[in-house]
DNA sequence: GCGCTACGCTACTGTAGCGTAGCGCAACTG
DNA sequence: CAGTTGCGCTACGCTACAGTAGCGTAGCGC
């Protein structure tokens, strides 16, 4: 938001080095462990050093988690709102198992909820992996594939969730069975009982 | 566990403010600014007393943690799956929205990412949850209402992983409509596509 | 009423982590 | 080749928190 021009190159190299160690750090013993000494220390950044660059921890951390939604790809084209979905899912897939990002959400979820500040930050990875969902989902309503009163987000919801849940609660592999799966289900749901004459009561709690 | 016979009930009360305290601050603070000190305050239990029962904060949390799980309420039966599950997800959907638990989960979360202490708790508190659901599912199987090659635990996590994202991913509203898109997405996907010939190629990581 | 047990209180030790100050050196800029 | 700027280092001050010790008191069971 602000990369003006500070060119030395030793500011660019100690700011990258704590930067990275810091996510490192954050995925390895998480948020609450995290402190300036272990990143000067594995870093080699002094801690002064840090100071120079980051008026305090909080901002320090802020920074560095901002950093991550940086790493957005260009979302698939297949053709078909399965296929685009499929691939989509997919590659999410494969970014739970290794992508450092999956190892620091639950500090970042869990900050949120007391903190606004991360709850921002939260929310901007949020949308960044439902963005291609999205987008897929809007071309496919511009297609007439699905219905254009579709609700987008419940559909984003019905892909997504299923596959976090399997990351951070359930704990269990996801594998392109389970994958498919949701495709067909989250999909499925849409081509039936299309939103004509509401259902029996049942309003319950929500 | 080992509730034996510690009749004395001035322990029974100092256990018991130290406990519901702790899950106050925890849900209040989050787990990293939990501190024995504020506990101690809170609760007007002295400090020394909680080093009693407890052989250190450590301890104190995972106990709170534990307790958690044993407010399990009887899974309904509704006479059909869908019905079921409806009543079900309503019910946890209500919960989501007032319950103490929806705001410590993060924080467990976390930790179990790190500890694996935490992540027995998760894993407990996860098996509540699921548990209802698996109960449906089973009796559904059982009497030939779903296919019994069903893979449930998939199903488990159509149903509650969407529940999950919009409270702690998405933070939107989940109303009746959106439990029944879930409810009919998850049921309707075992109905088509039955477990046959394997679907063509598409590998991906996972 | 009497012994026992749990409790509260004050005071304390030890440590970890945040953030700062000032010096001398090395690297970049022009 | 100067002047400047960023850096590493050592040494701090400060606060918050974990966990302990010992004393006097109040509630408990019998």
């Amino acid at each position: 938001m602000s990369d003006t021009a500070a060119l030395d190159p030793r500011v660019l190299v100690s700011r990258e080095r704590v930067l990275t160690t810091t996510l490192d750090l954050l995925m390895e013993t998480g948020l609450g462990e995290l402190t300036i000494d272990d990143i000067s220390r594995r870093s080699g950044v002094a801690k002064t050093t840090i100071y120079r660059h980051w008026a305090n921890r909080s901002a320090l951390v802020i920074d560095a988690c901002s950093r991550m939604t940086d790493s957005e790809e260009a979302p698939p084209e297949t053709g078909s709102l399965d296929g685009d979905l499929r691939t989509i899912l997919t590659n999410i897939a494969g970014l739970l198992d290794t992508a450092r990002w999956s190892s620091i959400v639950p500090s970042i979820v869990d900050a949120a909820e007391h903190d606004p500040e991360f709850a921002d930050i939260h929310s901007r990875i949020q949308h960044g992996h439902a963005a291609p969902l999205r987008a897929a989902l809007d071309r496919a309503a511009l297609s007439g594939e699905i219905p254009s009163t579709t609700d987008r987000d419940a559909i984003a919801a019905a892909l997504l969730g299923p596959l976090f849940y399997r990351r951070w609660f359930s704990r269990q592999q996801i594998d392109a069975e389970f994958v498919d799966l949701i495709v067909r289900s989250a999909v499925g749901g849409l081509h039936r009982d299309p939103p004509g004459p509401k259902r029996a009561g049942r309003s319950g709690r929500p």
